[in-house]
RNA sequence: GGGCGAUUAGCUCAGUUGGUUAGAGCGCCGGUCUCACAUACCGGAGGCCACUGGUUCAAAUCCAGUAUCGCCCACCA
């Protein structure tokens, strides 16, 4: 009847029969119309050409810890799952197949083709992480599972971007934006990353003209001079007073350029004068605005530059900037170069570096929304832990700036807006040299509002133009920003625009994890979304995981070799030892060393997975060592033995360990859950508890036997039910296996979370207990000090002040017994010590442990000299402190009581191990 | 330039509101195949808690500063 268990934990074949299992039992789904209540977690949608990575498995341990424990506690559960089409790095990936495989661009097979090959490339490759999530043992309810370009979630794109519209926030405009030339498209502010590159600052002589003074400009970027139309200085410099106005002449462009005062230039930099070159800088497009300065573009979309550039026209940026030097060397106007470390732009996506353009864009004015969401932050709405992430978000609403929507790309939500084929055609610019009717098919075109075009919002083609009458329309080419999408995921997901059963049970959710570098680009923005559509916060906490670092505190990424493939542990380890050994690190700090030897993007070992398999198998011996001991066990009559000292104490101990368990999880202190769970079964349960039943399990006689046998299974139930969110295979393996009432329920998945019983806490008991412990340990230090084998029965002598701790040690010999392998221990008060023996003190009992023969006399007196030692430390340290009278006066009475008896112990403590050293001297 | 985090044993980390002798796992040393587990058991060694000041009867813990590493924000040529 009782299954026999393997005699180490497989994980293999328990992860796939389990999950296959529950997932075909539809344990993760979830039900809008329940009469639980509610718990929501709609993930953080991974890139569709997204392989899972150390910081999606530690998210998605925590997700699902964080699940399981919730769908026990009796909530209704929905853990949404789904995919972000991800524009750029989709788009990207595709290409670069089209590129590698074919030769060919985007611009070669055109917008519909193109599409067509990223949709056939997602239907193969877009579900992987989902099987991926699965091998962690993710319990989601997948028949949810959503995609931010499926068709209903487009709805909620389109729903939210005419609403934004209407409000007035979302306009196209000519600005300084952020462009990459490798993927062609405009990215907005938080998609850029600083990159510190080893540089150089050129220092160019600018000659001046008609007598005027020559002026010396510094730069990082030689190339951009080419498109100077100005030099600046401050209006209050007095070396350049009467420079302003004047003209110098921009050397190998041979133009002239004039001067102009500006407060922008720092007279404290250089020579105080700066070169303005509105197109090609963010800083030189403002003074530009003020001084109406002429605008020309010399580095082109593609990153070569213009016909603007002169004869440098087609040369790539960088080659340009070369040539320049060169040529500014060889006429003599290089003043000098100089190293210099900057921070420079780059696109976080393909690292290309950023190139600063003035274009015409969609953009939406966030200032509005900011202030209408930051009251949902001060007031605590929104929970953050760690609590500090509250402050940074409040200060970016506060300097929140416009979100540039619009991204010259094709995958993607096409943005929403029309043009009137004749009113707009001037605006309307075929791009390529492709004839101006397939430009329009293919929405191969830009669009420009300052030649004409006039945008018309409408989630659906519009009827006739206002206009003109007529109705013949071309969609803008744009597609929005993908973070505009996710920006909606929570109340998308649920149903949103549409009132769905699903948004009215679930929402708001309960739970948002993520990392800290999504926390503005994504995490806030939903805020902000929510709390314009739905007049509500998104979810009540934000929970902010740390990063996984490699061992040596490197970044993990493939290119440097450093990743490391969470399935690469799942494979050596097993899921519930990857999840396990996550979780354990998963403190609140802002980074994690994860503990595991790299090589070339290949874990070979991992010592903290080694923990976490380990602990699991600890646990899997320990449930077969009770399955092996049930004979005549009934669980239907079992009866808990509350009786002896053990069984008290591991009652105690289990209530304990559930209400630390609650307390933890609450508290979102992953690393101490672990902490709590690993202590109480191996070390109270295996180490002691298991231990010390063995005796009793030997015992003929049933009555003896039962109640052992009771506590050891309904134990272990418990501690199983309380490790199943962190360990679901292993739990639910063994849990099956253990004898359970009739009515027990069917799975572990869906057990109740155990509940604290106050009543079984019991003090003395523990405090019993620790004695017995800490006589074991001193006898056992002393066995094996003096090399006793362990074979070798020994006698102990323990030595107590009154007939008190008398009772109290005799109750507790027949736990140390055993422990100790003693084959005789006796209680006296004061005893004489025996001749040669081994010693120690603990608290206020002596032990002498009889080794005629055995005891080597220089080993004995060497260790109770170094314990003497310490306490002559530990004395005189309390005598300072004692003696010292601002303690004794200002310190709490009971701490100056506390030292007090301590000093009485100690000092007791050290004249019996001084009386032992003298008998053996 | 501004803000934040980290610094505790050889390694990876705990250490809640200041108050016994600062803990764990791995590694190391010694001893065990003791009938659940050698992925185990028993014992041991190992720490000026980054540094300097300060507050306090009392500091790993609170405050200030310094150093090193890391993160975020910022348009400085």
């Amino acid at each position: 009847m009782v299954p026999e268990l393997e005699k180490t934990y497989d994980p293999k074949s328990a992860e796939e029969r389990w999950y296959a299992h529950w997932e075909e039992r539809g344990f993760f789904n979830a039900d809008p119309r329940s009469d639980k209540p509610a718990y929501c977690i709609t993930i953080p949608p991974p890139n569709v050409t997204g392989e899972l990575h150390m910081g999606h498995a530690i998210q998605h341990a925590i997700h699902d810890m964080v699940v399981r424990w919730k769908r026990m506690q009796g909530y209704e559960t929905l853990c949404l799952p789904g995919t972000d089409h991800a524009g750029i790095a989709t788009q990207m990936k595709v290409e670069q197949q089209l590129a590698a495989e074919e030769g060919l661009s985007r611009y070669d097979i055109g917008r519909e083709a193109l599409l067509e090959r990223i949709r056939a490339w997602r239907d193969k490759y877009g579900d992987a992480i989902y099987h991926q999530l699965r091998k962690l043992g993710s319990s989601y309810d997948w028949r949810r599972a959503r995609f931010t370009l499926d068709d209903a979630y487009a709805e909620a794109v389109l729903q939210a971007f005419e609403r934004f519209q209407e409000r007035g926030w979302i306009y196209r405009g000519r600005r300084m934006i952020n462009w990459c030339p490798e993927c062609r498209t405009v990215i907005s502010d938080l998609e850029t990353e600083e990159r510190e590159l080893n540089g150089s600052l050129w220092h160019i002589r600018y000659p001046g003209l008609d007598g005027g003074p020559d002026v010396v400009v510094a730069t990082t970027r030689p190339e951009t001079m080419l498109g100077d139309t100005a030099v600046a200085v401050h209006p209050g410099d007095g070396r350049w007073s009467g420079a302003v106005g004047r003209q110098v002449l921009l050397p190998l462009a041979e133009r002239s350029i004039v001067i102009v005062a500006d407060e922008y230039a720092d007279p404290e930099m250089g020579s105080g004068a700066v070169k303005v070159t509105p197109c090609h800088d963010p800083n030189d497009y403002a003074i530009g605005e003020r001084h109406g300065l002429a605008h020309i573009q010399v580095i082109g979309f593609d990153g070569v530059m213009t016909e603007e550039a002169g004869r440098y026209a087609g040369l790539e940026r960088y080659a340009c900037r070369r040539q320049l030097v060169a040529e500014l060397e060889e006429v003599g106007l290089l003043v000098n170069t100089v190293d210099h470390l900057h921070a420079v732009p780059h696109h976080d996506k393909c690292g290309t570096v950023i190139e600063p353009l003035p274009m015409e864009q969609w953009f939406m004015n966030m200032e509005e929304l900011a202030q209408k969401t930051k009251p949902v932050l001060t007031s605590e709405q929104v929970n953050y832990v760690p609590e500090r992430f509250r402050g940074y978000a409040v200060e970016w609403l506060d300097n929140i700036r416009d979100w540039a929507l619009s991204r010259q790309i094709w995958w993607g939500h096409r943005i929403p807006a029309w043009y009137c084929l004749h009113c707009s055609s001037d605006g309307l610019i075929p791009m390529g040299g492709l004839d101006a009717e397939k430009a329009f098919a293919e929405g191969s075109f830009r669009v420009s509002v300052a030649d004409g075009a006039k945008p018309h919002v409408s989630v659906c083609q519009p009827d006739r133009c206002p206009d003109c009458g007529r109705a013949d329309w071309v969609q803008d080419p744009d597609v929005l920003d993908t973070w505009f999408s996710s920006a909606l995921w929570p109340f998308a997901t649920l149903g949103w625009p549409r009132e769905e059963a699903e948004l009215d049970y679930f929402y708001p959710t309960d739970l948002m994890i993520t990392a800290r570098d999504i926390l503005y680009l994504w995490v806030l923005r939903m805020v902000m979304t929510s709390v314009e559509c739905r007049g509500q916060i998104p979810f009540r906490t934000v929970l902010v995981h740390p990063t996984i670092l490699t061992k040596d505190g490197r970044r993990m990424s493939k290119s440097l070799g450093t990743g490391l493939n969470p399935l690469d542990l799942v494979e050596l380890y097993g899921a519930d030892a990857t999840r396990f050994c996550l979780l354990a690190q998963a403190g609140a700090v802002q980074d994690v060393r994860f503990d595991a030897e790299i090589e070339n993007n290949v874990v070979t070992s991992s010592a903290s997975a080694e923990m976490g398999r380990n602990f699991g198998n600890k646990v899997w011996n320990a449930a077969r060592f009770v399955l092996m001991n049930l004979q005549g066990y009934a669980p239907e009559h079992a009866v808990r033995g509350a009786e002896l000292l053990p069984d008290r104490w591991i009652w105690s101990r289990l209530s304990r360990t559930i209400a630390e368990m609650d307390e933890r999880l609450h508290a979102y202190r992953f690393s101490d859950v672990i902490r709590t769970l690993y202590d109480f079964l191996w070390r109270d349960y295996c180490d002691w508890y298991l231990e010390l039943a063995k005796g009793r399990l030997q015992d003929e006689r049933a009555q003896e036997r039962l109640p052992v046998q009771a506590n050891l299974v309904q134990i272990l139930e418990t501690a199983l039910r309380l490790m199943h969110p962190v360990m679901p295979f292993m739990t639910e393996s063994l849990w099956q296996a253990l004898p359970k009432p009739e009515r027990a329920p069917e799975s572990i998945v869906v057990a109740e979370w155990p509940r604290l019983i106050e009543d079984d806490i019991d003090e003395e008991a523990e405090r019993d207990m620790a004695r017995v412990q800490e006589v074991v340990t001193a006898v056992r230090t002393i066995r094996s000090e003096m090399n006793v084998p362990p074979s070798t029965r020994i006698t102990v002598l323990i030595s107590v002040p009154n007939a008190d701790v008398t009772a109290d040690m005799e109750r507790m010999v027949p736990f140390i017994s055993p422990m100790v392998r003693a084959s005789a221990i006796s209680v006296g008060i004061e005893v004489e010590p025996p001749a040669a023996s081994g010693s120690a003190v603990v608290g206020n009992i002596e032990i002498y442990v009889p080794l005629e023969g055995i005891i080597d006399l220089d080993i004995e007196r060497a260790r109770l000299q170094k314990e003497i030692a310490k306490f002559e430390k530990l004395i005189s340290g309390l005598n300072g402190k004692l003696g010292n009278e601002q303690f004794v006066a200002n310190a709490p009475a009971e701490v100056v009581e506390k030292e007090r008896l301590r000093l009485v112990e100690y000092s007791d403590n050290l004249q019996s191990l001084r009386d032992s050293l003298q008998r053996i001297a």
